[in-house]
DNA sequence: TCACTCTTGAAAGATATTTTCGGCTTCTTC
DNA sequence: GAAGAAGCCGAAAATATCTTTCAAGAGTGA
């Protein structure tokens, strides 16, 4: 990916947070301080200038300027923008009731009501944070590979298999990996003209870092879904697509919401693929539903 | 409104347009241009610079530093951002045209928005159709059962292995099985006191039901997680989950929503599950993780 | 400990905004 | 119809704000 990693053309709407959370590892500790000043109180840190901010987090001019730069605006002046309009819509959208973390003693009510919005608010910052042009360069990949490999290990193993499944049932020949062994060796055969996916939350997952990167010196077209776009796989991505970051608490391992965000990318993926192939796909989506049905019990009453 | 028109000291929230109205007359020609662009436009001005909206307006700096004035704001500056937050309102404002179904020529980024728009409607209606008392029950067998075997095919095996993968964490000895045969075999050899986990959407599964009712009949505590509670397998559940179907399209099968659903109940289970053996659990989830950091390259930054 | 890189803020430099000020138009009055 | 007055308007100066540069300091690995 030749391009700065921090994401697309169009700066950032409403998925502050989100961003916020996905860059933050990369930060700085001052830079840190400032962007969580902005995502905490947006209303507040848009009525302040440069300075004001810079003193509020008690560092300088410069870095107030950087965190921007870094959050993918051209300057303070287009962030403090991108607040002002996040506090607008915060003001009018009203709070959202149910923001604290999952704790030992909530009853199982709560924890259904508060999964249930963590997940939400998840798939909502990955949909607003997706890049869609790369996004559809990945689709545009992928539909005309000869041959598909899907890395991905631990949960992210799921997602791929997932993902491979969908492909299968349109029609391509696609195939996760879950050994790195294996997924290497089979990486070696990969040309032009094929195509690697590389699941991986953190970005810097070896075993899944490996395979993408032969398969890259190969010349196949690689693809990395990533919570951490300026992490190490990406550096072996032709196309970089990024899903976001929740808030984790000690209940809630991070798995838990990546796990969410990168089921939605997939899905995306496959829907636009089923689309520019929809005249091979549509036959072969309802052939494997006739497939499946004679397994089905016939009295389902 | 108890103040006078023009506004007190508040600058102005949103009512910007009925307030140009009201000031229009007291205006100069000049200045309602300027107001005129503003009202018309709030998100194309609030990305002028002074200079660009005297240009826009064919006036000049000192123009729109009045009207802003007049507008009831200390300079444009402050227009400005309140500009911004009118133009986010008003965009996000106009979100819920998104419930279409996806289309073969739809682009790829209502694609997004429409997949992330339904995968949250799916969550919503699933956890507002779940039955606390089902899933607390299930929780208090899962947590306290000595063997757990767990059972999907197809979408659903994927499923049941992130349930199993993740109760593996908390040091529960949990297994997911794939091979109908196979599972049946094990099933076999389950017995009171043991638990038995069966996810099919359609209810109907040959495959998942035949070990789920050999499990029952040994006298293991058996769960459904089933989108058709009446379907054919809720005769061998003890305890039965509900999943929430959405619609599907031809370009949607079935399975995406569902495994939504299913994934948010598996979630529920295993959070109740890590809450009531928080003793064992939480030691074990930091042991994992631990275990994990050092696959991870240590420069990720 | 030293050499090195990365981080950081002070201050210079560039832009944007605000103010000043005088020309111009328009209206009023004789 | 002309002179005067009032107020509108924009060019340019003055100020505030934002951006960039650069060197010192902190942290890190050898």
């Amino acid at each position: 990916m030749k391009e700065s990693f921090n994401g697309g053309a169009p700066p950032a709407p409403a998925a502050l947070a989100a961003k916020v959370r996905t860059l933050a590892p990369s930060m700085t500790r001052s830079m840190q301080r400032v962007a969580e000043a902005v995502a905490g109180d947006p209303a507040g840190c848009a009525a302040l200038t440069v300075t004001g901010l810079a003193e509020l987090t008690g560092t300088s001019e410069a870095t107030v300027v950087r965190t921007a730069r870094l959050l993918g605006y051209p300057g303070y002046r287009d962030l403090r923008l991108a607040l002002a309009g996040l506090a607008a819509q915060q003001q009018s959208g009203r709070a959202p009731a149910v923001t604290a973390d999952i704790a030992v003693d909530d009853p199982i009510a709560d924890v259904v009501a508060k999964l249930a919005y963590d997940e939400q608010q998840t798939l909502a910052d990955t949909a607003a944070a997706l890049d869609t042009v790369q996004l559809g360069a990945a689709v545009g990949a992928l539909a005309g590979a000869r041959r598909i490999d899907i890395y991905g290990v631990g949960a992210s193993s799921l997602v791929g298999q997932d993902l491979a499944q969908k492909l299968l049932r349109i029609g391509l020949i696609a195939h996760a990996h879950t050994d790195p062994h294996l997924a290497v060796t089979n990486a070696v055969q990969l040309r032009s003209g094929d195509a690697a996916v590389a699941i991986t939350h953190s970005g810097s997952t070896g075993d899944v870092i490996e395979p993408l990167r032969v398969a890259f010196d190969h010349g196949a077209t690689t693809i990395a879904i990533t919570g951490r776009p300026d992490g190490p796989i990406s550096q072996y991505a032709d196309h970089v697509l990024t899903t976001s970051t929740a808030r984790e608490s000690e209940l809630r391992p991070a798995a838990m919401s990546s796990r969410t965000s990168q089921l939605l990318v997939v899905d995306c993926l496959f829907i636009g693929i089923a689309q520019r192939t929809y005249e091979t796909a549509a036959p072969a989506l309802s052939a494997s539903y006739e497939a499946l049905a004679h397994r089905h019990n016939p009295r389902t009453r």
